[in-house]
DNA sequence: ACACGAAGCCAAAGCGCTTTGAACGCCGGT
DNA sequence: ACCGGCGTTCAAAGCGCTTTGGCTTCGTGT
């Protein structure tokens, strides 16, 4: 059933079918009604090709996948996708991922513009000046920002947490509680997400006087081995840290898996704080000692994402407005007083 | 840059500089060397739009993603897309993915039919007589199945991993090596793959006149929490079991807690055998013993689909054949002999 | 010499929608 | 009695591509 024959079967023009369904006010209500009913009765929908062709808009959104077999998508992306189905799904929103070399993501950004194959992308893991950012401000491409990309001069939309007040607040607790020698597992530092957390640490540390000693603030993909690795050289140099800060649970667990190897215990020896983007798969408080943690569920940020999105697409939201949650900071056992003698 | 106006600087029709481009027989080489340079030059783009609407060929692969409050989408799902994409991108091949109610992805399948959105689908986490595998065929809409859906008469396309070998070849190992009272530690057995573990299981035990006790097999989500608590109930009932079959690293990681909690150890008390998808942030082999894997990178699978996929949308592949994959059995320090006295 | 098929090209008709510009009837105001 | 304006509807022109059917032209066999 398509326009044609539904506008032949109620003696109407397609225009003014056309028009009663997209709720344009000059059509009379009582045809409205008959429109839409009719509409509704035969299962009607209008074909999206069409209409893209017609209007440029695809009621899509889009996402640019960064791939290479040297590239891990972050595990934290599923997470962050359940979130965005949740709110995507009433509306019925779908998205579009393109895949893309790393190296060559503009390409891709461009061709999506070019062929017009969505209204909007969303853009995570930003770095500072990311290039994407620029880009799609250049292009003229209506996005969202899930974390931030310092150093530009415009203004653009963006969601992020506060990465540097979570640390800076967990650093402090950890001053509180008599702690000196404070090492930060952090990821990736290219990203802005862990410079800010960097930045928090530092600025933690320097309000009371303090800065962390070479080699205890490193910078990695956050996997269970890096953060193992890195752990058991910080634990096992001299003037080995009293409490570790880190970027993420997964890497908590290669930081336990050291310290228990080491013979050490938590919090006896050493004080874990923990970022947690609240996965039910891996959950803090089901550490063998129940981990503190910053906690900010990356899921929620997805459906904020999608409502954002969909309201920019309907002319709801528009401008360039940034958009920082706070982060819990949730004490459990993994922390405690500094250990003797150190 | 349109049709029009690049065969209007051709002094050509719109007819033959598509056909030219299109690679139809019918146009002389010539003309079509100086078509394909002049795109070429001018940097032409077919508009997928327009082309869409004429062809009903969208150039796109779809995915309807289950969600829902209650919904987590598996972590699996986020290696897959890195093998997907791998090879999606050098075809320039997108991924739609369309968010539905767990309850209803009936519903948004039929969407996508009658839009047209996609030209073929995949579908994961197959039932045994998975409605959605039932849907797509009588839709007619190309589909391919990761993972297998038993019980239909007819033939469809997908590719599965040999479950029931791996785990029926990891049990007769822990078998050989002197176990009695095996347990499996499952994800959920309403899907094929959990089902076919257990028959695997069963099979090799029944092959040794053995049978797993009753609580001897569990099925629950594949969560660290989930591992822990059924390791603790299997291990402080009586006639606990001296070798665990668990789904995955992530339940493996609460089973390894459990054990450590009551005081035992691995292998010394406990064979571990885990089903490894391969992931770069969690590895078998960095457990604090290492664990033996059945093992089979999920993202050699994303890679293959895709792969299957596009040659069917440029009709290389077509028929309904199911691929099955052989899965490795990877031994390390988790498995010994049976403990003394049990 | 003519017919016939193949090769190569083209004009135009879709695909199904939105949107422009115009038409129609009817009202109130002068 | 006439005109401007409002409310409502419509025919037709896009959007940019593919594809049908037809039209030349040229070489070949009779």
């Amino acid at each position: 059933m398509n326009l044609k024959q539904l506008s032949q079967m109620l003696e109407l023009s397609q225009t003014t079918v056309s028009r009663a369904l997209n709720g344009y006010p000059e059509v009379n209500e009582e045809t409205r009604r008959r429109v839409v009913d009719a509409a509704k009765r035969h299962g009607y929908r209008p074909n999206p090709s069409a209409r893209r062709l017609a209007t440029g808009k695809t009621g899509m959104i889009g996402y640019v996948l960064p791939t290479g077999s040297a590239v891990d998508i972050d595990p934290h992306f599923v997470e962050f996708l359940s979130g965005l189905g949740d709110y995507a799904r009433a509306h019925e929103l779908d998205l579009v991922l393109s895949p893309a070399d790393a190296e060559e993501q503009e390409t891709t950004y461009r061709r999506i513009v070019a062929n017009k194959q969505v209204d909007a992308v969303y853009v995570s893991s930003p770095r500072p000046q990311d290039s994407r950012v620029a880009l799609l401000d250049t292009l003229g491409l209506p996005f969202l920002v899930h974390g931030r990309s310092d150093g530009f001069d415009f203004d653009y939309p963006y969601l992020d947490i506060d990465n540097e007040g979570a640390f800076h607040d967990a650093t402090r607790l950890l001053i509180q509680l008599g702690h000196q020698r404070i090492a930060l597992v952090n990821g990736d530092d290219r990203e802005t997400f862990a410079i800010h957390r960097e930045r928090g640490v530092r600025r933690a540390l320097a309000g009371n006087g303090l800065a962390p000693p070479d080699g205890h603030v490193s910078s990695t993909v956050m996997t269970e081995e890096n953060g193992y690795r890195v752990a058991r050289r910080m634990l096992e140099s001299g003037g080995a840290p009293t409490a570790i800060l880190c970027s993420s649970l997964i890497m908590a667990l290669g930081i336990v898996r050291a310290v228990r190897e080491l013979g050490l215990t938590i919090p006896g020896d050493l004080s874990l704080i923990a970022h947690d983007d609240v996965f039910s798969w891996l959950k803090p408080e089901n550490f063998s000692v129940p981990l503190s943690t910053t906690r900010s569920s990356i899921r929620a940020a997805g459906a904020r994402i999608a409502e954002r999105l969909i309201a920019r697409l309907s002319g709801l939201e528009d401008g360039a407005r940034g958009e920082v949650w706070p982060v819990d900071l949730v004490v459990r056992g993994s922390i405690a007083g500094v250990p003797a003698g150190s």
